[in-house]
RNA sequence: GGGCGAAUAACUCAGCUGGCUAGAGUGCCUGCCUUACAAGCAGGAUGUCGGGGGUUCAAGUCCCUCUUCGCCCA
């Protein structure tokens, strides 16, 4: 067997993906009788591109998987999309230059259909590139019917269990997305803005205060001025009433510790509202309720003569009058941090809708004991977790005012406006579209309304656990949960986990994971994370398919711990090329002494053979002991190491005289047997990253000999091979050729440049054990002869030829 | 402001539960076309392990504190 002189990956990295295909290599087989191990990949949302960061990131998992495979556990491995919700709204509005509200609901679902298909094509090809091991077979979108038949069946069974409640409540709202959203879809960003100092007149005539506020546009808005108790200056002001400049109500002023007397005058207003704790003084005071913004951002006709401006405009009108008024008695220059929809960047309003709500706030206790049930590699990031959970403000909102999305499964009664829920037998349903087909429970009425919002898409998200085990469909698989394995990076914790970890525990009392393997992200050469949205993205990954091969790139991924940020810069991704190339070389070089080998007989072993099959004994459990701790890249770096340092450096040069000559058959044998197991044995530990190459080799060389169909069916190398002493000897011996390179570099000499005689001296007990190795160390140093004396320790010196 | 992580050779990083002169790859210097590999091989130089305290026979490794950077959250 003869192998190209070089590894061409163009050409190789198709072939055997067509290969695994074709074969159906990768494919779940539930009636394997094997264990299972099942992963539930977060499927990612189709909107824009995708960058090095998410194959970093999920070749992470993917080298999981191949390992759990070889194993010898039923891979449960799928890879899906989430193709609903807000961002493929944004992205099919942008790709098709058009607006959701100028068409019908139905139409513009149609056109997000149509773009989402296009994306997810374009996906499923480019993860093929980089040799994923998912089972396509396994591929939901949520926005399938089934799927969406199960997101609604969660919302039902909310409902029973108690769990959901609808309610004209304060929500987080996005005045240019014209929806609601969540806690977890909002960040704060620094805005600049003008603290601004208004003077509101006490009602008893007994003077005037002064407020700081950012938000003047707000003092329509008003009710009710607090201090802080322990305030020496305003503790007297407490339960006298104030006047608002302009618009002239009166409101009450109250103590709360809450206020921050360092800040301004250490008086402040509350408005309904301006911020979350507003929101808490009016719930725990049963303030008015005076909202000024409609749902755009506009003011409304409570604000008098801002009426229908943008909050922004009305800001600057506001100002002006109070300027011209005399109520402004000063102002600041600040930057402050704004929370804002992380979708948009717009400044979030706090806003009163009804709302359908999951209630979470009361189960902190519990979900924070659900994240200590499940493993988190590595384990520091589930302090974020915890950290999350416990400073939670806002119960789940889960309406969304938008189209594209899994409808709620309800009407409200014209007659008595009860909600109606649809049928489990009926699911799913677009109450748009449909109809409950039964009249109101409540009043009997059979006129209905339907909800027109959608739910939020982690409503679904969250769920992806038991949509791939189908939950309540036909054909469910319960052997899947909870799932072995969830990966995924660090920047959805507060999201993905989070609430996939509420819904499993409000529907199932359980945890949906085993394990959660948390990676980092890929930077930009400069440091900075790579995000589609902000800043530039170095890493097109069919870009880098053109200059770097798929195992390269893989490797790439692998090169950090997990969890760690990575650089995708140009030094870095050559260290894979490297190692492709001497994995390639290695093994032409091996194929070419192993043509008369037979491997079905065990001959007897020399020292050095035993030596590096004890080697790799060591090799083999370090790099399983690194795999089994989801540290992929300690796994290679043991391995690399052992082939590298180990077996080329020192191994092949030790046995190549006798691999090259028939004067010694046996001492042939011995060493064709090691280097057999021990190529074979790489190839395996190399396998779960470097899939296209090792499988190339393991075809050529061993798929004949071992029978497996792929080496990614071939089980994960688990010798037991071991001599301590050939070990100790072997490892000695390394000294002795240390010694004669060092030699023969110092005199410029080449390596093949033979030797006069090399005198050891070595202690007596030793000297036995490193005298049988004395063949194959005049062969490998080319010493005529090697002198061994009696003495304390190992000592050294050499001899240059004749001549 | 709180939390988490990082700070080790010119660069990118490894150093687990503290233990022999601190490691790898790249880059640099000197050689070598060695019957797998010059995309290689052999040899070499390079480090107040961020600063300061402390615990210990012994600290890059544990504790405290400070500084800088990144991320998450307020």
């Amino acid at each position: 067997m003869t192998l190209a002189k070089r590894y061409n990956p163009k050409e190789s990295e198709p072939r055997w993906q067509k290969f695994w295909d074709e074969r159906g290599i990768f494919k779940y087989r539930s009636d394997s009788g094997k264990p299972v191990y099942s992963i539930d990949t977060p499927p990612p949302t189709v909107s824009g591109k995708i960058h090095m960061g998410h194959v970093f990131s999920y070749v992470q998992a993917e080298v999981i998987a191949r390992y759990h495979r070889m194993k010898g556990m039923e891979v449960f491995y799928p890879f899906c999309f989430d193709d609903n919700g807000l961002p493929s709204e944004r992205f099919t509005e942008q790709e098709k230059n058009v607006k959701a509200q100028d068409m019908p609901r139905s139409q513009f679902v149609e056109l997000c259909l149509e773009v989402t298909k296009g994306t997810e094509k374009m996906f499923r090809n480019l993860w093929t590139r980089f040799g994923f091991s998912c089972d396509w077979d396994l591929l939901y979108t949520t926005i399938d019917p089934w799927v969406q038949r199960i997101s609604q069946r969660s919302f039902l069974d909310l409902n029973d269990k108690g769990f959901v409640y609808r309610k004209k409540s304060p929500t987080l709202w996005c005045p240019e997305c014209g929806t609601a959203v969540a806690q977890a879809e909002t960040e704060d960003k620094d805005f600049p803005a003008v603290f601004h100092d208004i003077e509101f007149s006490l009602a008893d005539g007994s003077g005037t205060i002064t407020v700081a506020t950012t938000r003047p546009e707000l003092l329509p808005a008003c009710v009710a001025v607090f201090v802080n108790p322990s305030d020496e200056r305003c503790r007297s002001l407490i339960g006298k009433k104030a006047t608002i400049p302009i618009f002239d109500h009166e409101v009450e002023i109250f103590g709360d510790s809450k206020v921050d007397m360092e800040k301004g005058s250490g008086i402040v207003m509350c408005c309904t509202f301006g911020d979350t704790t507003d929101i808490e003084w009016w719930k725990e005071y049963g303030l008015d309720l005076r909202i000024v913004l409609d749902n755009k951002g506009h003011m409304n006709e409570l604000a008098g003569f801002l009426k229908g401006m943008y909050w922004k405009k009305a800001r600057k009108v506001m100002v002006e009058k109070l300027i011209d008024e005399g109520f402004r008695k000063d102002s600041r220059d600040i930057v402050h941090a704004v929370n804002v929809h992380e979708r948009c960047g717009t400044p979030l309003e706090y806003l009163i809708n009804m709302q359908w709500f999951i209630s979470i706030l009361d189960k902190k206790n519990q979900l924070i004991e659900c994240g200590n049930q499940i493993n988190w590699h590595p384990p520091y990031f589930k302090v974020r977790f915890d950290h999350w959970v416990e400073n939670l403000k806002w119960d789940w909102c889960i309406s969304r005012q938008l189209y594209y999305g899994v409808p709620f499964p309800v009407w409200y009664c014209e007659q008595c406006g009860e909600p109606f829920f649809a049928k489990e037998k009926d699911l799913p349903v677009d109450p748009l579209e449909d109809n409950p087909g039964q009249p109101c429970g409540t009043c009997g009425s059979t006129s209905f309304r339907p909800e027109s919002d959608v739910m939020d898409t982690w409503a679904t998200s969250s769920l992806t656990p038991r949509i791939n085990a189908r939950w309540g469909e036909k054909d469910e698989r319960e052997d899947l949960v909870p799932m072995s394995l969830r990966p995924q990076a660090h920047d959805i914790i507060r999201t993905w986990a989070f609430y996939t970890i509420t819904k499993a525990h409000l529907h199932f009392g359980d945890i949906p994971w085993r394990n959660v393997m948390i990676s980092g992200h890929a930077l930009n050469p400069d440091g900075k994370k790579m995000s589609k949205s902000k800043g530039k993205v170095a890493g097109d990954p069919l870009i880098a398919l053109e200059q770097y091969s798929a195992d390269e790139l893989r490797y790439w991924s692998c090169s950090s711990k997990l969890g760690s940020d990575v650089l995708f810069s140009e030094e870095v991704l050559g260290d894979g090329r490297r190692l492709v190339t001497k994995l390639w070389n290695a093994v032409k070089f091996t194929a070419g002494r192993l043509e008369d080998f037979n491997p079905k007989l065990e001959p007897e072993l020399k020292p050095y053979d035993r030596w590096i099959l004890s080697r790799f004994t060591i090799a083999a459990e370090r790099a399983t002991n690194g795999m089994e701790e989801y540290e992929y890249s300690v796994a290679m770096k043991k391995a690399e190491y052992f082939f590298w340092k180990v077996l080329c450096d020192n191994y092949l040069e030790i046995v190549k005289k006798r691999l090259y000559s028939d004067d010694d058959p046996v001492g042939k044998q011995s060493a064709q047997y090691a280097l057999y197991r021990i190529i074979y044995g790489s190839l395996r530990l190399f396998a779960p990253v470097l899939v296209h190459v090792t499988e190339e080799l393991y075809q050529a060389l061993f798929r004949e000999s071992e029978g497996h169909e792929s080496l990614h069916l071939a089980p994960w190398p688990n010798p037991d091979f071991m001599d301590e002493e050939a070990l100790k000897y072997g490892d000695m011996s390394l000294q002795i050729i240390e010694k004669t390179r060092k030699f023969k570099s110092e005199q410029n000499l080449s390596m093949a440049a033979p030797l006069k005689t090399i005198e050891v001296t070595a202690p007596t007990e030793d000297l036995e054990g490193l005298g049988s190795l004395s063949d194959d160390l005049m062969n490998v140093t080319r010493a005529e002869n090697i002198l061994w004396t009696e003495g304390p320790r190992l000592a050294i010196s050499v001899s240059p030829a004749d001549g």
